[in-house]
This record gives C-alpha cells, sequence and structure tokens, in this order.
RNA sequence: GCCCAGGUGGCGGAAUUGGUAGACGCGAUAGACUCAAAAUCUAUUGAUGGCAACAUCAUGAGAGUUCGAUUCUCUCCCUGGGCACCA
C-alpha cells in the first residue's frame, strides 16, 4: 500500500486479533501477571462517550505495553448494566430493561471493539445475567449470615421523583444525586449493609496500596475518623446519663452547658422533668424534624436552640451544674449526638453562648481530665442503606414467613430471579414494581414450606459492581463466584483506573466487600486494587460538560471514520494531562492524523542504516516514551513521538531502527503500526513483540551546549566538551567576546556554575 | 466558610521539580506546487522598539527569599471539583 488508509487496515486487524485470540489471558501461566482495570461501563442508550475512550485508551497502552515486557496480561471488560436511566426509559416505553440492556450492550461492544482495545472478550461480565447475580446475591447471604446485613426502621433520605430511597452518600447537597430532586425523610424499612465496622480498617488499610494521594484524601475524609474522649454527664435527680463525645477532652473545665440533637434519645426520656415541654422543647424538636437537611443546614449561621428546662447536668471536673439544651446545629448521627459546650474555646460554642447570655469560662485550668472519660474513636462513615424500591436490580433473597421471621433464601435456590413485570413504575407506597407480582411474591418458607412471601425490595447497582473484578478471573464458574487458584494468581488488581466521582462511593464499597470476603477466607489480599489513578473528565468545547439537552456531544464513530481509530485514540491522548479535565477541540483530531501520515510515509523512504541524529534521538525517545507511560504522561510520550518523526522526516532511517519505533507506537496506534511491522516483513504481531531496549551509550553527548547568563540573564550559549574541568570552563567564559562587551572591565563578584546546565557571572 | 486541584501565546498545552519560558500540536500569515481548490511542502508566528545585530517586557495581581523563580514563602483575585455547623 502506498498510502495510509485507516479503512482498509483498522477492521482487518481487528479481525485476525480476534481470531488469534492475542489478547487472551492465560490462567496458567509462569510468566508474572498483569491485571490493569478500568471501571466497567454502564450501557447507556447513547452509546459509547468520547470519555470512554479517554480513560479506556489511557489503561489499554499500559497492559498493551506490559505485554511487550513478557507479562500476563488481564485487561477485561463487562457491563455495570443495572439502574435507574434503563429502567425509567421501561417506564416510559414500556420495552423491558433486559431488552434495552441488550440493545445497549450490543451497540457498545461493537463501538469498543472499533477502537481496537485490547480487551480479553472471552471474560464478559454482565451484572444484570443470572448467572452472574447468583453470585452478587450469594454474597449478600453471606453478609446476611455474619450479622452484617440487617433491617432497620430508619428515616431515609426519599427523592419524590425517583420513588427510591437514597443513602446518605447519593444525597449530594440535599438533593438527590441522580435527577437533582429535593430529597424528603421518610420512615421506611431497609436492608442495610454495616460498613461501619469495617470503617478503621478502611481508613488504616490505605496505607498499604498506591492511591494517588488526593483520593486517600478523599477516602481518609468520607470514612471521618476522629480520636476523642467520650466523657459521662450526670443528671441531677435522674439515673441516667448524657454522653459526650470531644476531641478536646482538656478543655471540660471550661465547659459551661451541654447541647443535644433535638432526636437525642434523652429529650424524650427527660420530658417530664422539663418544665418548658409543652410550650417550648416540644414545638422545637418537631420543627427540626420537618427540616430536610439543607434546611437545617442553611440558616445562614444563626443558632436556634432551646434550654431544656429544670434539668441540670452535672460537669464531672468541678461537679457544678450546667444547663442542658437542644440545637439543631448538633447532628443525632455523628458522634454521640451530644456535645460539651466550651465557649471561651470554641468559636461556634461562643456565638451561641452570646447570643443566649450562656456563661463564658474565660481562664480555667486544663489539667487532670483523663479521669473523666475513656479514649474513643468516632467516625462518620455511616451505614450503607443496600434497599431500592426498583425493579431494574438484584432481588435481596429473603422470604418472610409469618411463623419463621425473616428467612435467606437457600444457596441451591439461587439466583433468585428478577420475573417479567408489565409495568415498571413504583407502587403508590412507594413499594418495588415487583410487589405487584403475586405470583412470584408468594411463595413456600423454605424452613416450615408454609405460606411466605418474598422481599420485593432490591439491590443498589453499587452491588453488582462492588466484586465484579473478581469474577473476571473465572468468569464461567457454576460452583463458587471465582475459582481459588485463579484468584490466587490474579488477584489483587495491579492498577485500577477510573472517575474520580467513585473515590467515595464505588472504591470504599468495594473495599468493603472484598475485605469481607478476606474475613471469609474467599479472596486471598486484605486490599482489592495495589494501585488506584484517575483521569480528568472531557469536556465540550466551550469548557462546560457535555449534555443532551445542549446537543454538544460528540460522536466517536465518526470520528473513528473519518480519521480512524488510531488518531481519535491519540488526540484523547493528547490533548491534555491525563489526570485534568480538558475540553474537546473539533480541529484537534487534525494533527494526530497528519503525524500517522507521516509516519506511513517514512515507511516507503527507509534505508539500511539509520543517520547518527535519528539513532540518538530514537534512544531518547525510547526511553520517555516507556517512562511517560508508566506515570501517565501521555501527551509528552506523544509529542516526543512527534519530535522524532520530524527528525525521521529530514534523516536517513534504518529498517531496523523504524521497526524500534513502530513498537513504542504500537500500544498508542495499534492497527497502523501492526500493518506496517507487517509490510516489513514480520510474520508474528508486532504487540507481542519485546519492547525495545535502551542503548544507554547513544544517550550521552560528548559536546554540548551550555547557558551563559550575566546577573541572571542569558546573553549567549557556548560549546563545551564533557569532560572538560570546571576551572576550565570557567576560564573559557570569561575570556568569551559577549560576554567581555558585558564585563566591561568591571568586577566579577561570583560566578555559579550548574553542571552541564549553565553558567552565570555575577557582577 | 473549610479542603483539594488549577490560572503560562489567538487556542490545547510543555518546561528535566530552583537553571535558556512557550517543546509538541492546532490556528494564522507568506511562498512553492496547481487552470483552480484541497492536500502536501518551505518559512514566519508571545508583546513592544529597531533596517538589523539586538534590547526591554512577559507565566492571574502584589510583595519576599535567591546569582537566578512558571517552580519556594506570604497576601489578595479568579476558575473547576469536593464537604456542609463533625463536637
Amino acid at each position: 500500500m502506498k498510502e495510509y488508509d485507516h479503512k482498509k487496515i483498522e477492521k482487518k486487524w481487528q479481525d485476525i486479533w480476534e481470531k488469534k485470540g492475542i489478547y487472551r489471558a492465560q490462567d496458567k501461566s509462569k510468566k508474572p501477571k498483569f491485571y490493569g482495570l478500568i471501571e466497567f461501563p454502564y450501557p447507556s442508550g447513547a452509546g459509547m462517550h468520547v470519555g470512554h475512550i479517554r480513560s479506556n485508551t489511557a489503561m489499554d497502552i499500559i497492559v498493551r505495553k506490559r505485554r511487550m515486557e513478557s507479562f500476563n496480561v488481564l485487561y477485561p471488560i463487562g457491563w455495570d448494566a443495572f439502574g435507574l436511566p434503563t429502567e425509567n426509559y421501561a417506564i416510559k416505553t414500556g420495552i423491558a430493561p433486559s431488552k434495552v440492556t441488550k440493545q445497549n450492550t450490543d451497540i457498545f461492544r461493537k463501538q469498543l471493539k472499533a477502537i481496537g482495545f485490547s480487551f480479553d472478550w472471552s471474560r464478559e461480565i454482565d451484572t444484570t445475567d443470572p448467572k452472574y447475580y447468583k453470585w452478587t446475591q450469594w454474597i449478600f447471604l453471606q453478609f446476611l449470615k455474619n450479622g452484617l446485613a440487617y433491617k432497620a426502621k430508619m428515616t431515609i433520605n426519599w427523592c419524590p421523583k425517583d420513588k427510591i430511597g437514597l443513602a446518605n452518600e447519593e444525597v449530594v447537597g440535599g438533593v438527590c444525586e441522580r435527577c437533582g430532586m429535593q430529597v424528603e425523610k421518610r420512615e421506611k424499612e431497609q436492608w442495610m449493609l454495616a460498613i461501619t465496622k469495617y470503617a478503621d480498617r478502611l481508613d488504616k488499610d490505605l496505607d498499604e496500596v498506591d492511591y494517588l494521594p488526593q483520593i486517600k484524601l478523599a477516602q481518609r475524609n468520607w470514612i471521618g475518623k476522629s480520636d476523642g474522649t467520650e466523657i459521662d454527664f450526670k443528671i441531677k435527680g435522674h439515673d441516667s446519663v448524657i454522653k459526650v463525645f470531644t476531641t478536646r477532652p482538656d478543655t471540660i473545665f471550661g465547659a459551661t452547658y451541654l447541647v443535644l440533637a433535638p432526636e437525642h434519645e434523652m429529650v424524650q426520656k427527660l420530658k417530664s422533668q422539663i418544665t418548658n415541654w409543652s410550650e417550648e422543647v416540644e414545638k422545637y424538636v418537631k420543627e427540626v424534624k420537618n427540616k430536610t437537611d439543607i434546611e437545617r443546614t442553611n440558616e445562614d449561621k444563626v443558632k436556634t436552640g432551646i434550654e431544656l428546662k429544670g434539668i441540670k447536668a452535672i460537669n464531672p471536673a468541678n461537679k457544678e451544674g450546667i444547663p442542658v439544651w437542644v440545637a439543631d446545629y448538633v447532628l443525632p448521627h455523628y458522634g454521640t449526638g451530644a456535645i460539651m459546650a466550651v465557649p471561651a474555646d470554641d468559636e461556634r460554642d461562643r456565638e451561641f453562648a452570646e447570643k443566649f447570655k450562656l456563661p463564658i469560662i474565660k481562664d480555667y485550668k486544663k489539667a487532670g481530665f483523663e479521669d473523666f472519660g475513656k479514649r474513643i474513636t468516632k467516625f462518620k462513615l455511616r451505614d450503607w442503606v443496600f434497599s431500592r424500591q426498583r425493579y431494574w436490580g438484584e432481588p435481596i433473597p429473603v422470604v418472610f414467613c409469618d411463623k419463621c421471621g425473616t428467612i435467606p433464601v437457600p444457596e441451591k435456590d439461587l439466583p433468585v430471579e428478577l420475573p417479567k413485570v408489565k409495568n415498571y413504575q413504583p407502587t403508590d407506597s412507594g413499594e418495588s414494581p415487583l410487589a405487584n407480582i403475586s405470583k412470584w411474591v408468594n411463595t413456600k418458607c423454605p424452613k416450615c414450606k408454609g405460606k411466605a412471601k418474598r422481599e420485593t425490595d432490591t439491590m443498589p447497582n453499587w452491588a453488582g459492581s462492588s466484586w465484579y473484578y473478581l469474577r473476571y478471573v473465572d468468569t464461567k464458574n457454576k460452583k463458587e463466584f471465582a475459582d481459588k487458584k485463579n484468584l490466587k494468581y490474579w488477584t489483587p488488581v495491579d492498577w485500577y483506573n477510573g472517575g474520580n466521582e467513585h473515590t467515595t462511593l464505588h472504591l470504599l464499597y468495594s473495599r468493603f466487600w472484598h475485605k469481607f470476603l478476606f474475613d471469609l477466607k474467599l479472596v486471598p489480599t486484605g486490599e482489592p486494587y495495589k494501585k488506584r489513578t484517575s483521569h480528568g473528565m472531557i469536556l465540550a468545547d466551550d469548557g462546560t460538560k457535555f449534555s443532551k439537552s445542549k446537543g454538544n456531544g460528540v460522536n466517536p464513530e465518526d470520528v473513528v471514520k473519518n480519521y480512524g481509530a488510531d488518531s481519535l485514540r491519540l488526540y484523547e491522548m493528547f490533548m491534555g494531562p491525563f489526570d485534568q479535565a480538558v475540553s474537546w477541540n473539533r480541529d484537534g483530531m487534525v494533527g494526530p492524523r497528519r503525524f500517522l501520515e507521516r509516519v506511513w510515509k517514512i515507511s516507503q523512504k527507509l534505508s539500511k542504516n539509520s543517520s547518527l541524529s535519528v539513532l540518538k534521538l530514537l534512544n531518547k525517545t525510547i526511553k520517555k516514551v516507556g517512562e511517560d507511560i508508566d506515570a501517565m504522561r501521555f501527551n509528552t510520550a506523544i509529542s516526543s513521538m512527534m519530535v522524532l518523526v520530524n527528525e525521521m522526516d529530514k534523516e536517513e532511517v534504518g529498517v531496523k531502527d523504524y521497526k524500534k519505533f513502530l513498537q513504542i507506537l504500537a500500544p498508542f496506534a495499534p492497527h497502523i503500526t501492526e500493518e506496517l511491522w507487517n509490510m516489513l516483513g514480520e510474520k508474528k504481531t508486532v504487540h507481542l513483540s519485546l519492547w525495545p531496549k535502551v542503548d544507554e551509550s547513544l544517550l550521552e553527548d560528548k559536546e554540548i551546549k551550555i547557558v551563559v547568563q550575566i546577573n541572571g540573564k542569558v546573553r549567549t550559549e557556548i560549546m563545551i566538551n564533557v569532560d572538560e574541568s570546571e576551572e576550565e570552563i570557567k576560564k573559557q567564559v570569561i575570556s568569551n567576546d559577549i560576554v567581555l562587551k558585558f564585563t566591561n572591565g568591571g568586577e566579577v563578584k561570583k560566578v555559579i556554575y550548574v553542571k552541564n546546565r549553565l553558567i552565570n557571572i555575577v557582577l
């Protein structure tokens, strides 16, 4: 072929690669393994997004390089297909979510294949496949067996639009994370997972993993570990105590009053002794209860509160009776829901004390505090609300029997499959649409064989994604979620890249599930991911998010058609630093495409040997590209290859050296490099060839240029020999014509020499 | 309000972590090729002054440390993201 035509080569090689199975991971291998993971996509009806391509290409480049470094690589793909958009689509159109999911995954698969990602397609998984969610349900039963799944009646966040209960983690700024609707409060029986039991380990074990510092910090802030002291305050004339949590137990001598959250259980217990109960306190407590979190916290910092008259607590430090208040700025779910106020030391407490004329003790002694409480660790993290009143999720495998109570579905009866329904709308009472299918709901109790009802709640879509990386190591296993030997060989994941938006939700949940499975000795490591990085978003050319309503999306298929997958991959890697958000530029595709055309053109003019300048630059580039890939600096890797191609364009290039260049370009542009590699007579794929070695002897120059500064300003540059001594170089510089012009007989105060870089003369 | 990123030509961005600011790419201008256009090639391209050699200024603003600051310190302004009175 004389000219580069991506249409003739891309599909061709994709088919050959698939037929030969060159990207298949080998479960039995003596090679060292490398498990590279991307977050499996949600197959939305809109098809693949340019953002998917950016993150998938990055990991694709990394795993392709690892293969060329003789690693046995696992780079799998699947579908995180349960979720609201598909269900909402079903509500609108009446089309079954399973059918929509099938359509969407077919589109996604075709689109992903057209980009040339080196996924091992033989391991494709789908969270909505009963063969997969059988094991999601099975893991839930293990949680239940071990007391980590429990039912609780609790105030939940209720989205009136989605008609669904939301986990605290899914409420962003008081509104539903998905639809933006103001969240209400409702009482509801919910399945919960006790993630808080793992809070300490989830925090501590971050020390063992290689996550980006920001990611660790975000997880730590979310878990919110804080060490402090729990102190009992006795109540005068009452036998119970108010437990207070403080990080500053040394300030107890300055504590002049207590504040309880209005929801605090002691408020109800002390009711009969509170003299202003009916006229003030009761009303205030009710008001707070009706407030959403956002109203409660958005009061322009004007604090409200009511004193519980008739109640006095005793400060254990000085035995003085102090007043007790309720105020909504104290939250029931953090600490003990009660604080001791030290207005002399704490800004909020002072503000509150000044407003309500409470005593402030300025000088108090700070010694001897340790006797008054016990050391304790508190976390912000709350248990995970695991129930959804929706159709399109894994049914929670539990039945309710009047005689026997809540009974888990026996493991042999898994999976509990989703039945077909006619109407996907949640019921008016907010129950799952499953509640309407009496045939499915009414069942036999596994224990007494009497009448029983199935749980109609389903799992949140975080469930299937909490363990999918484990299934990839053994996707077809019918006996267990994955074979132990496979787990031992492949896990942990060596490198996991994903979106920033998942650093507190998905990442934390999957670490929690993993630790639980580790405790049951079902997985061999305490952490699922050795290394975690994250990518920046791709924004529209105006710097805002892509959105359907604006119609500013970019269709990757059009780009592939016009420019080719290789150009698209290169552009997305070249457009900016990988961890930062970048704007899509319609004209940006041109540069990478031209680059590939020049790469092609050079193949038509190869000689026997390369010029020295090409040889030197090639070596430098091999080194830089290798380092840049490992550090995810794809943009500079590409620019250095562009510099090399510019040089090769002008100079003589030998076949052997050109092939080395093809090898380092191969992870970025797999199709064109394979075609050229093949055209040059290679029979085996470039993608399993050995990554070229750097010839260190070619990296160093004997003659180098150094910069000459006078008083810190660049005035000229000179060539020096690397073997020359500092003395000789200084002498040479001082007698330089241009330097003499500036020194002009003046006194040289100081000469600073930075080896092989610059020399600065201070006058 | 607090925390984390970030602010560099017309645009996306680079800068060996204190050592030539603007690599690489896009765009633009001029020329070559062409009947013409596209593509390609060649040259120029931060600003100001100058015929030129060159000089001065310039990395959000202002100060500081230093022989030397895009890089370090302080104050302030702006953009994006996260958290929401956390005891």
